[in-house]
DNA sequence: AAACTATCCTGGAGGC
DNA sequence: TGCCTCCAGGATAGTT
């Protein structure tokens, strides 16, 4: 499941690896993933220099420049990369064997001294290219929100977004054409920290309440991407090692268990309600959250949930 | 226009 | 041990 954090992560983990270097060469072992992979994809990116490596929403954006005078002319050309829901890379030094892909690994590329190697047991993820001037101009795109850790992303916008929709907040956030980047598990965290029930019609939110949220979910997704993302299931870093964000959940797959804000008020005070971290299936997706802090009649108060503990 | 639903895919968990 | 069913979920196509 990586969301925005996670590709984050990755991203910068292969900086090092690939960005102003040339490919060496490509293997590419699978073609029917989310969407087929180019014919002579591989071919087409050998020679190349990686100029650089960004990102936009949960897609890595590989710039590629140059290329070999043989082939047809693709300059610029720049590589789309969607992880999807179990996709990782992993890198490992040319040991002047032949490479064996394990089950599941999809593309091989090796640039100078490393083999860096996209795997994807479900195949959800995207290995496309683009060749225009504007990559801005690329389809993925077009219908995509703004990025929640840029100014783009404005109160006034994200509020009148939400004014006119009845359907749920929870979905609203997950909704990559509102604001992108936000997945399952944060748009969980972030309902959390902000004190909003999951199940709220967008339409129904105070603008403090949007405010909020909106601080929120920043405040969660800088917080993830400080620990490396989140480990659950699938998403590994490329070391292999694992993200650290999944210790600070605070209600995401935490069923049956008290979340840290009533546990500290019980703390305090014994006569302080118990909570029990509830799980709800949403438009087929779980939803968990703490019923005591996250009340669906309008909250009369300002959620007690500090942001500052992520911050 | 907006709100749903089905679909793609595989590994892992739980039941028996 | 093995067989079965269900679940995880990002994005999109199709339907109401």
């Amino acid at each position: 499941m990586p969301e925005l954090p996670e590709v984050e992560t990755t991203l910068q983990t292969l900086k090092p690896y690939l960005e102003g270097k040339l490919i060496d060469r490509v293997e590419i072992y699978t073609k029917k993933l989310r969407v087929m992979v180019p014919e002579n994809l591989g071919h087409r990116m050998e020679g190349r220099k990686i100029s650089r490596l960004s990102r936009r929403a949960k897609y890595m954006i590989w710039a590629l420049e140059g290329g070999a005078e043989t082939v047809e002319s693709f300059s610029p050309l720049a590589i789309i990369i969607h992880l999807g829901m179990s996709g990782r890379f992993r890198v490992e030094a040319k040991d002047g064997q032949a490479f064996q892909p394990l089950k599941h690994d999809h593309m091989m590329i090796e640039c100078g001294d490393s083999r860096i190697i996209f795997n994807d047991a479900r195949r959800f993820g995207l290995i496309d290219d683009y060749a225009g001037e504007s990559v801005e101009n690329c389809h993925y795109f077009k219908h995509l929100g703004p990025e929640p850790l840029s100014d783009a992303w404005g109160l006034g916008t994200f509020f009148d977004a939400l004014k006119s929709r009845q359907t749920s907040i929870k979905q609203m956030l997950l909704d990559q054409k509102i604001v992108v980047g936000i997945g399952n598990i944060y748009a969980n965290e972030a309902l959390y920290m902000a004190g909003i029930h999951p199940l709220r019609p967008a339409k129904s939110l105070e603008f403090y309440e949007v405010k909020s949220l909106m601080e929120c979910v920043r405040a969660v997704l800088r917080a993830a991407i400080a620990q490396s993302g989140s480990t659950l299931r699938d998403y590994r870093r490329i070391s292999g090692e694992i993200g650290g964000f999944q210790e600070h959940f605070q209600v995401y797959d935490r069923e049956g268990k008290s979340c840290p804000a009533c546990e500290k008020a019980q703390k305090n005070n014994p006569d302080s309600p118990h909570c029990c971290v509830q799980r709800i299936v949403q438009n087929g997706r779980s939803s968990f959250f703490c019923a005591i802090k996250q009340r669906y009649t309008r909250n009369t108060e300002l959620p007690g949930v500090v942001t500052s503990r992520l911050a």
